[in-house]
DNA sequence: CGTGCTGTTGAGGACGATCAATGACGGTGG
DNA sequence: CCACCGTCATTGATCGTCCTCAACAGCACG
């Protein structure tokens, strides 16, 4: 699988095509993490046309007339969102530098017309014409590289599908800020800050602004967060902890000694509802 | 994209493998679903080895050594599901005839390995060893196919979390039952009847076993549901009504003309999440 | 004819939604 | 410089959906 093969290169690469260093290796660091080699990502990059920055709270995808392209995000954060019958906006996801934002279209026709990708903070974005796409499918490695990020995608909503279900109001929004700071890890950004408002972390929680704010506060007294009136993590293991956060499906490459479903014993049928303590 | 190429010749190379032409059809219709093309469906086939019944209830994935081979469901139909610490079921998804079982963990390494799939009925599964994926995926037709299959998936995850997270348990159960029915319609099974238990729309809709079973005599009262014991559709309009269903996202390969998010004016920074009753 | 699983019903309680109002902050224009 | 405005954060009070606990009926199974 893809080495370390030095960052050097890749930000060279970058900068020969007007990326900015910081972005470019966002770009860099999330396709390595997806099994891209470093041929790949010159590749890649040669396909990748910038397209400037977009304002906060200002809508990435335009319109309809975008959908011949791939938008990926080289700087700033963004969220992908529905909306639903009665006019709220709900979250599916969140994508930071070097994530795409409708790679979930380019197979798929869009029927997920209804998706929308809102900027959270300003952020530059960049292209890649379909028409490329073909000839950068045609590496295996880079073809499998996309594939993996589909799937990883499929991972993240998995997770959140179980955490959001079942859960406390606290277990989900500490969960939601503990899978931000891990997949911002992935690409590079290390600060404890998150760019989201409360009202950002209701719509992707799935709560009312207000029961997060009080769930906010919650952390706060508990020392998880910080005081000010962002979100900015300051006990993260005790975050993870609360969340009874588990990063390991976001890291897509590592692979570990199969430890397998051993303790899962073949329980009675449907049982299996039950709130049976495992074993 | 992949036409009607009749299906005598699907059910005849099926029957070469002994699997029997029901179920070898739904999996047929299921990747003509994905865009694979006739020619693709013979290869695909060869590759598939079939390994027999699981009886109801038992898992159908059942130790990690059989991780190198994907498994295919041919008849019956099985979820995938989660644990939860406390013990708890999540059910993640259904899976139907011609439906993959495991495709989440062929390109990702098996960090998901704590997902379970249990047979909720009898069930014939076969499986391809993932030494013949790289044959079969050097078809880009074929590789297409599976990947879109996994950007599917991730579709139909991408609904329930919306769905699930706002949303009453009515519309919940109402969805999640529209769901499985074009799903199934899909790969050739038109019966009203659903073979869950309410366990398992409890499990995974995220919702109390109690709950849901007024939920359902709720649905029974309004006639959408028989009065029988077993689940079973008979008023799937009004169903759907309720749900606020639209199937759009299951039909992959259906293109219609680009109608954009025409309706969704560009509204004030995040007020969207306010209730702004959508123009 | 018990045993186990699924379906059903009742009562009480909790978590989170909703409604309403206020404070803090930054930007804009007078 | 200050009044005005929009956005976000915060607080209190009330209400409803859904959970939990508990018990029982029907049914298949051995």
């Amino acid at each position: 699988m893809g080495r370390c093969k030095r960052v050097g290169t890749i930000a060279l690469l970058e900068a020969t095509l007007h990326l900015d260093s910081v972005s470019g290796s966002s770009l860099g660091l999330k396709l390595k993490s997806l099994g891209a080699e470093a041929d790949d990502l010159g590749i890649l990059l040669q396909a990748v046309k910038p397209r400037g920055p977009v304002a906060a709270n200002a809508e990435v995808i335009r319109e309809p007339s975008d959908v011949r392209q791939l938008t990926v995000l080289l700087s700033g954060t963004t969220c992908s969102y529905r909306r639903n019958y009665d006019g709220g906006r709900s979250i599916l996801s969140f994508q930071h530098a070097g994530d795409f934002c409708d790679l979930h279209r380019y197979i798929l026709p869009d029927h997920d017309h209804e998706i929308g990708v809102q900027a959270l903070t300003d952020c530059t974005v960049a292209v890649i014409h379909y028409r490329d796409m073909e000839r950068l499918l045609s590496r295996p490695t880079l073809a499998f590289a996309f594939w993996r990020g589909s799937m990883l995608e499929a991972a993240v909503y998995r997770q959140r599908l179980t955490k959001t279900n079942r859960g406390t109001a606290l277990e989900r929004v500490a969960h939601l800020l503990c899978e931000q700071l891990a997949r911002r890890e992935v690409v590079g950004i290390h600060t404890p800050r998150l760019p989201f408002s409360q009202i950002d972390v209701a719509d992707a929680a799935g709560l009312s602004v207000v029961h997060v704010n009080r769930t906010i506060q919650n952390l706060r007294s508990l020392g998880v967060l910080s005081k000010a009136s962002h979100i900015e993590v300051i006990d993260r293991e005790r975050l993870e902890q609360l969340a009874k956060f588990d990063g390991l499906y976001l890291s897509p490459l590592q692979s570990f000694p199969s430890l397998g479903s051993a303790g899962l014993a073949r329980l009675s049928p449907r049982s299996l509802s039950a709130r049976v303590p495992v074993a």
